[in-house]
Order: structure tokens, then sequence, then C-alpha cells
DNA sequence: CCTCCATATCGCCTTTTGGGAATATAGTGC
DNA sequence: GCACTATATTCCCAAAAGGCGATATGGAGG
């Protein structure tokens, strides 16, 4: 598919403008976002997937954990783009602020047996 | 729905992205847009409509025809920014390139009755 | 090698989306 | 009012997307 609508694609669900979100305040292994989410491991398994194949995400392998951060854009200027207006956009959505207060409490260390 | 993600889930479409492309170029009417894209006019009608939707192209009626143009951005910050990088986004797609090459030869008294 | 755990993938279901034909709407001119 | 025309809306279908449970994968530790 074409890098720019693989990115819009991707940008066009609430979830996963949620997930960028949140990778802007810190990394986050699956386990997290599926708990902040309140979602299926399979389903944030699978949102990852599709940020990762837009070049809006990177992951980093730790022991079992794979942690997620947000990408450079170095692959894609459309995802470059994108991931900087989104630092400062959407900050007043209701979801994100509450996601956003959330975030603290949500440690991989209470959720996954650790 | 969501401002942002109105104009992403706008944006996430091949022939969406192809009318705002041919409408940096020109103002042009539903039967011509049909035309370039062959679609349905139904269909095109559709698009123009979630386009317009998320604040990315406007339209001002002339008689029977109604001109969609780009929007001016001026209700929507995230419709702005993206109006602004579609400007430069997009110029090598080889879908967009043969829509630019033929637009001239596309107009309303050579489709519609006039 | 076996178990355990975090994540990825698969299969299935439900909802959403893009497409077209047919019909409704609205402006124009007689 | 009537005929004509450009566009909008409605209805229906096929494909795609999001969600979940179940299963597969792969690294860690005994």
């Amino acid at each position: 598919m074409n890098p720019f609508l693989k990115v819009m694609k991707a940008l066009s669900d609430p979830s996963r403008v949620k997930i960028m979100k949140m990778l802007q305040k810190r990394v986050m292994c699956v386990c997290e976002i599926k708990e902040a989410l309140h979602i299926a491991q399979s389903t944030a398994s699978k949102h990852l997937k599709i940020l990762e194949a837009a070049g809006l995400i990177t992951f980093h392998k730790e022991g079992l954990w794979v942690n997620y951060t947000l990408a450079d854009g170095g692959n894609s200027p459309y995802a470059a783009s994108m991931i900087g207006n989104l630092k400062h956009w959407m900050e007043d959505d209701p979801g994100v602020m509450e996601l956003a207060k959330q975030l603290p409490q949500i440690r991989r260390g209470n959720i996954c047996g650790s």
C-alpha cells in the first residue's frame, strides 16, 4: 500500500491514536497498552503492528518484553510529519486526557507476572 | 466523531486523496470528478461529502453545478495542516501523476450535457 | 528438555466502508 | 406546471477492519 495511505489508515483508529499519545510520554510494552486501553492482548498486538508498518513506531526487545516507542520518522516523511504534529495535537481530547492521568499507575510489574 | 479522526479517515482512501490532489490544480464539479476517477456519480458525491465533513473541501453552487474547492482550513487546524502538507505530498505517486496529465482534457462541457 | 510467560498469529464474528443502480431533490428554462 | 439536468440520497452487496478467544512462537530459567 501507498506509504501515505498507510500512515493515514494507521492514524484513523481511536485506539491507535491513543497508543501514539501514550508513547509520547513513555516507552510501553504490549501488556501495558492492552491494560491502558482495556482491549484484548491480541488486539493490542495487531494495532501495534499496523502502526509499526506505517513507520510511526518501533520496538526494541528486552528479554520477554517488547518495548514500543515512537519512531524517529527517518524512514517515512509522512510518518515523521505526523509524529511531530501529534505531539501537540489531541492534547485536549477527553479520552487522551483520561489516559494521561492513568498512565503512571500502569506499570508492567503490576500487570504481567514480572 | 473526533475532528482529527475525521480528517485521518477522510484521507485514508485513495480516491479521496486523488480528489484532494486534483482540487489543488483547479475547481471541479461532481461530474468531472466522477469522470476523472472512473467511478459512479453516487460514489463521487459520497466521497465529496466525507471530505467536506472533515473540513478539507468546500463547495459553491453555480446554477446546477456544484463547484468543489480545497477548504482554507479555517475551521479545523487538523484539516488546515493536512491541506498544506498535501500540496507537496504525493506528487510522485503514479496514480496522481496520471490524473494530473489527464486533467486538462476533463471539462464539464464534454461530460455533462451543458 | 521442560515450563513459564510475554507477545504474535490464526480463525471467526460483527461492524464499517466503498461501490453501484435506482430514486429523490433542486435549479433552469420553457 | 413541465421537462431536463446536475447532484444528493437511499438501498443493497462485497470487501475490509476491529474485536476476541485460542493457539503458536520464542526467550528465560530451572
